[in-house]
DNA sequence: CCTTAGCTGCAAATTATTTGCAACTCGCAT
DNA sequence: ATGCGAGTTGCAAATAATTTGCAGCTAAGG
């Protein structure tokens, strides 16, 4: 933890109590929204701020502890950097969120950077589609 | 386009000349945000509405004319259910939007329903990712 | 034509996120 | 240990994006 210490440091950062409980929140919940976070932060810290947990998102971020991904309905989740080893399955029916290893996408990726050039982040985006369970319901 | 106008009345709908605008103008677009496709429309009908384009794209979105994708940002942005034919790589850095057909994911598609019983609809979400252009830049 | 359910425009309400600002505090330097 | 300055925080107000209530229109079957 001293060497995190030290990391925000060197970039100018501060290793504030409101920071830490952020990036707890995030390392804890999985993945989760602002608002989820905030939340969370707040059963120990009951007075932060929102906007407090939406800068040390985006602070975070910046330093690379803490990435975002889109799930669909337009706001973004967060998840500790060392936890994006899957590819994220969004069900549009249920809203469920799945996982898969980021290996599962490795040749398209591979094809995407032969043929265009493109260098794809697959965590970024959520796959978007139909999970197991409702295929069947329907 | 006779059979579209009975195709929305069979479901209790009505071919009104905005819905009609907006629907022109997705298809003229290729895609758009709702902000953009008000903005087309308004250059033959300056009168028309935002929230009358918001609730037009969703209606054609329900008859199955018009789907959306979200591109990223937050927003969402529409296309003439024709035209979904291709995947949209996004560059997180110039945020271009490129193209690639769908084919190249038919085996990352594939791989999906085999392993894990999920049916991805590729289209919905953007490939987020560096395009080549930026990946030589930098 | 006439009726009526489906639209439309408009304004106000929501929801999500950002920003200005004064007060506060972490952590290097002394 | 103590002070100082830059980074932070809380709060309220500002934005942005989208939705909703409602009263007045209008497409289209009869």
């Amino acid at each position: 933890m001293v060497e995190k210490n030290q990391e925000l440091r060197d970039k100018g950062l501060r290793l504030t109590p409101q920071r830490q409980l952020v990036l707890e929140a995030v390392r804890a919940l999985g993945h989760a929204t602002p608002e989820e976070v905030a939340e969370k932060v707040r059963i120990s810290h009951p007075g932060i701020n929102l906007s407090t947990v939406y800068r040390n998102l985006e602070t975070l971020e910046n330093v690379g502890l803490v990435q975002h991904t889109h799930l669909g309905h337009g706001g973004a989740t967060y998840h500790a950097a060392e936890e994006l080893t899957h590819l994220h399955l969004v069900c549009g029916k249920c809203g469920s969120v799945g996982d898969a290893p980021i290996e599962t996408a490795a040749n398209f990726v591979n094809t995407l950077v032969d043929d265009y050039g493109f260098k794809t982040d697959v965590t970024h985006f959520a796959i978007y589609g139909t999970c197991a369970n409702c295929s069947s319901q329907s």
